[in-house]
DNA sequence: CTGAAAGCGCTAACAC
DNA sequence: GTGTTAGCGCTTTCAG
């Protein structure tokens, strides 16, 4: 099998210590036998057992980074911020797709509790991953990223969601419009749920409290989108604008709007939630709201660093952005 | 600490042996003594340490894939088919975002040997990634995924890329089309050469040889796609069509296009690859060559899978998909 | 059925 | 400078 540090040692006629100490630069040993070692090492394609390694020094060099779904772009974006980040410290990270599901994602934790991950990043499937996730009482430092709970000894990377939805809703207001409709993700998704009363918040301030129109959510994607725009068209309720939960949901809602032979902004006007890097695409021209998603990810990782170096798992660190609306294409004045 | 098995050998007074087998659900160990053992564990909040488990097993349940860009949403998806695969056989995934740079890739690759993954899939950066890895000499299974090389000791799965090509390229030239032009990704990847070879040998066999209009490719992104077409029509050379290495490119062909008050395809017919999610959104609606990209990865990992069962590291697994032509709306008539 | 002991590949005192 | 030795937390003979 692969070629050990005895195997060197005995080549070298030395010690498998010292070939552990030249091969990891300690200045005590002499420059001569260091060269030697390492050439010896070259010569006979020695690779070190990262995880022999690992079990003595106590540390993988591993991160775990769950996320709700891959092939939502805002994850991608948030897992190249993670893992550029790592990478400079020399971290790995693991994938772990969870497909909205708590049960997956804690099985996932579980096992890159039993890892010996350095440590783990959420993108959370649900309201209740907090406390799940709370319940297994890991050792490895945790923090959560697009979504928080209530509990600060928790830390977290967001956007301020409640205040995001309501500048989009209130842009919506400025236009002309009062019949503004909300299209949700998962319901038990705290994002969604932020989103949706910073919305409801926005049309109560507004005198707009009896205009709204919740079409209930179901999941984050684009189908969603569609299927409760058209179940709503199919109902004779067209609102004036609806606010998404996030942007491939807006793309399921135009879609479903325009192939109703409703324009947008036309007919209706739609702003959706992350700008996932098709919403600036000229034919989709999405009014969306900005979350600096790369930074949020390189961030998340930034703490979890700094909770590694400090040995304490003790406070919260909590990272509150503040959100941007991009006006784009898909809202007119009423 | 943690706390580990002879702590809880302690507890439950027998030796460490005993609960480690008891753990494993082992057949020798009593009932009773395993249920015993088991609720101590679970009370104390017992954690099996993989790593050292790994250590002895020379196993660690880990895969590793290598991904030139995550944000090009084909790779989610490939990755999700990866993921899946490997969850089912409860392994976890290493992300390597590679960035189209052969350093780098190599670069992780060496840790991911150090870490002891049992097998690595590879997207490849570029040609020469083949001949860097095989120097490499790895013990572990190697699977390439989108692209091949000529050595046929390496196992790979991929979609007949230059087939693919033909087609889209003749389906084009049936429709009347003559100066075709080929917008390519970047130049050193091996998917790129052989796209661009179908797109040739198309317009070769049909006898539109002189008409070969080739921009140069530089990176497989929107931003290039947009650059190149822009340069060509500063130029003044508008093709009738134009043949795109993948869906982003595609995207920013048509979007420096329609900037430039060309319609697609009223003027200019566009026809991308890959297939990507957003491509066939209403608005988007682009003609283009599927790939399978789920069904790739988890393929690919199943080739891991079966690489490490047969612990033979000998013939190289070749899995060539059939490509399909998705017509829709970025084509016309000339 | 269970215990004792060796060892996976490596690092880190502790000696000399 | 270098060797010896004791683990890291676990699995797995080998005894009994």
């Amino acid at each position: 099998m692969a070629v050990t540090i005895k195997d060197l040692a005995k080549i070298a006629g030395v010690s498998y210590a010292t070939v552990s100490r030249a091969l990891n630069d300690h200045p005590e040993v002499s420059i001569e036998t260091k060269e030697q070692i390492k050439k010896i090492a070259r010569e006979n394609g020695y690779s070190p057992n990262e995880i022999a390694r690992g079990l003595v020094k106590k540390n993988t060099n591993t991160l775990g980074l769950l996320v709700p779904d891959i092939s939502n772009p805002y994850f991608p974006e948030v897992a190249k911020g993670v893992e550029d980040r790592a990478n400079r410290e020399g971290y790995n990270i693991f994938l772990c797709n969870t497909g909205w599901n708590t049960e997956k994602e804690i099985q996932y934790i579980k096992t890159l509790r039993d890892k010996r991950v350095a440590g783990i990043i959420i993108a959370p499937a649900a309201s209740d991953t907090y406390k799940k996730v709370k319940s297994l009482e890991l050792d490895n430092p945790v923090v959560y990223i697009g979504s928080r709970s209530d509990d600060r000894s928790m830390s977290f990377v967001i956007i301020d969601n409640e205040k995001a939805s309501s500048m989009a809703t209130e842009y919506l207001i400025e236009l002309g419009h009062t019949d503004i409709a909300f299209i949700g993700g998962n319901e038990n998704s705290v994002a969604n749920e932020e989103r949706f009363n910073g919305y409801r918040n926005a049309l109560k301030i507004h005198g707009l409290e009896r205009e709204v129109h919740i079409v209930k959510g179901s999941s984050f994607n684009r189908e969603s989108g569609f299927n409760l725009m058209s179940a709503s068209i199919k109902e004779g309720r067209i609102p004036h604008a609806v606010v998404c939960a996030n942007d491939i949901i807006a793309l399921g809602v135009i879609e479903a709007l325009e192939s109703n032979f409703y324009n947008v902004p036309g007919d209706v006007s739609v702003v959706g939630f992350d700008d996932i890097a098709y919403a600036s695409l000229p034919k989709i021209n999405l009014t969306t709201v900005a979350q600096p998603k790369y930074d949020m990810g390189s961030m998340a990782a930034d703490i979890v660093f700094r909770k590694i170096g400090a040995r304490q798992s003790g406070a919260g660190n909590h990272i509150v952005l503040q959100p941007a609306l991009i006006k784009r294409g898909t809202c007119r004045k009423r």
